[in-house]
DNA sequence: ATAAACCTTGGAGTATAGTCTAGAGTCAAG
DNA sequence: CTTGACTCTAGACTATACTCCAAGGTTTAT
């Protein structure tokens, strides 16, 4: 069991932060000591971690809120709406995969093919590092 | 040469954004007509395209605005920075598409595991299916 | 046993990225 | 030649996601 400040170290995030997520209901609160002090376990140690990585690709809270809170029971009803919420989500994700990956490229071109080399001054921008792999 | 409502529908932005994104540098005004009207290149499209595309993924209007200023002349200093400014951003980069890999396998799991199937009903949430390919 | 370091709540403040409104001018179609 | 759709500026307003502060209680190290 950890306390906040604990977890917020763990997680690098801050001990607000934590508060916030609990007061938007994105980390349920386990347990207190006597005095009050919020304990938290392993779960909510994941729990962070996936609320920072979803977050940092472009999820909002509140999406990351929806999707902490699937969970698909084995009844087809439940599974349908999952299905069709996380499909959604997954096509979005493809979308931004894309990006992120023309993004890479193009600064990575960047990033080799300027210095130096006898490549054209258009490529040596990221519009156009962009362009060029657009070929 | 299109006009700011122009531009806005074909980008999918508004034309307060626009306005906006010219405010805080993102866009360069290029031209006006005599009556003001601002009038856009297709320069401008391409870095509209490239500001939706970068903010999607991640980086703040900050970030762009930087990336969007790089521009390497041949010389050594100013390919050293870039270089360096650059190459901090793939690394980012790199470790968002890990990320996001993550998520969409994880979504993925979700939607294609527990429908019926015979999975136990851990991997029937996010964290539970993130775990899953953890192992 | 007392100071430093931690925790509590509630509420105010901040940064980012728009979004909306008012009041006025412009342009194209009927 | 006026109506409707568009544009302009400046400034107020909003949503999201924190971040900080005050005033107080708790724990731990010396």
């Amino acid at each position: 069991m950890l306390k906040i400040g604990e977890l917020a170290s763990l997680a690098g995030v801050s001990r607000d932060t934590l508060r916030f997520y609990e007061k938007h209901g994105l980390i349920i609160p386990n347990q207190r000591t006597e005095s009050g002090y919020r304990l938290y376990s392993n779960i909510d140690v994941e729990r962070i971690s996936f609320i920072v990585s979803a977050k940092e690709v472009g999820f909002t809270l509140n999406e990351i809120h929806q999707l902490l809170e699937l969970e698909v029971t084995k009844d087809k009803k439940s599974c349908q709406d999952v299905k069709e919420f996380v499909d959604n989500k997954i096509t979005i994700v493809n979308q931004r995969l894309l990006e992120i990956e023309k993004i890479k490229h193009s600064l990575q071109t960047l990033s080799d093919a300027c210095c130096g080399g006898d490549e054209p001054a258009t490529q040596c921008t990221i519009l156009g590092a962009l362009n060029e792999q657009a070929r």
